[in-house]
DNA sequence: CAAAAGTTTCAGAATTGATTGAAAATAAGA
DNA sequence: TCTTATTTTCAATCAATTCTGAAACTTTTG
């Protein structure tokens, strides 16, 4: 295998994974794409690169950086904007961690929350309740522990991954 | 809010949050209604409560059984089937993480695998390798985290968050 | 200020993924 | 064995998401 396919393999890769993590396919690849990049990219060039429209370019290189994936870098003389990416992987795990936790872990807190004001009234509806408070708690903590595993620096997940080891 | 409309939303709330999860939509309500379901269900119960067709339950029952979210229950004298949800919040995580691992990591590491071939020819290349390389070293440490995670006892995950509040 | 360069928006098209429902397969009872 | 209850399969349909491309908008420059 070459690097040209190498990279192209690379960016399929990326994509397939990310895909399944709240990261839309050619979100992915456009961060695999500028990943792999030795500099930055120009929206131009990352719609020629991945053969995608213009529209799809903006709209992913946008969201990429409103999870904080990807950087705009202006370059003195040029009017064109450029675009790096986040390069450390902790930092990207984080970032996204923290983007999914908003849009899913929270609103279910939310509606659990909600639902604890629900009181049995009979013992059909006592497992129900009870099944509630479990899952509540649990969450508490999931949500806390993720927290500060967002705020936790790369040393946090050396440690604990010499610690399982 | 009553019981029967708590018990609504706590389906509704459960499905969109799977459907985030790898977990279909359809698959998380199941999960949910069997959860709070004082007692087993047959597929008939699930299709009638769910609003979902015969094909469907069958075939998010059967994937919520390859994942270990769901049981298969035999009632003496009865022909059909029951099943009973997980009820075990650290085990219903686990066995998700589990099943992502598989589909999404590990396919991850084996393309990496494959890509370390690649051998930097000039400057340029010579980045890729590089970050193929970073890549390389956090996915399998993360995968090396993820393993010993699913093999520990909620008593693990009880610990970590002590550590870390 | 006008023209040029670049970016953003969004309605409709295309794609992908989920669901239905009826038919086929399987298992249990008579 | 034949009949009936139950589960499984799968092509067709439906729903949701993603992408396109042209037009509108914004910014820069002469």
């Amino acid at each position: 295998m070459n690097v040209q396919e190498g990279k192209e393999k690379f960016i399929q890769s990326w994509g397939a994974l990310g895909s399944n993590w709240g990261v839309s396919r050619t979100m992915a690849q456009i961060h695999a794409l500028l990943l792999i990049a030795p500099h930055s990219l120009s929206a131009e060039d990352i719609m020629e690169d991945l053969k995608i429209s213009r529209g799809n370019a903006n709209m992913n290189i946008r969201a990429l950086m409103d999870w904080g994936l990807v950087y705009k870098e202006l370059k003195t003389g040029e009017r064109k904007e450029f675009f790096v990416a986040e390069k450390d992987m902790w930092d990207v795990v984080k970032k996204i961690i923290a983007q999914r936790k908003k849009k899913e872990l929270e609103p279910m807190l939310k509606a659990l929350e909600e639902l604890s004001a629900v009181e049995a009234s009979d013992p059909d509806s006592e497992n129900f309740v009870q099944v509630v408070r479990d899952i509540k708690l649990f969450s508490n903590k999931a949500n806390a522990t993720l927290d500060k595993l967002v705020q936790s620096d790369s040393n946090w997940f050396v440690k604990v991954f010499m610690n399982m080891i």
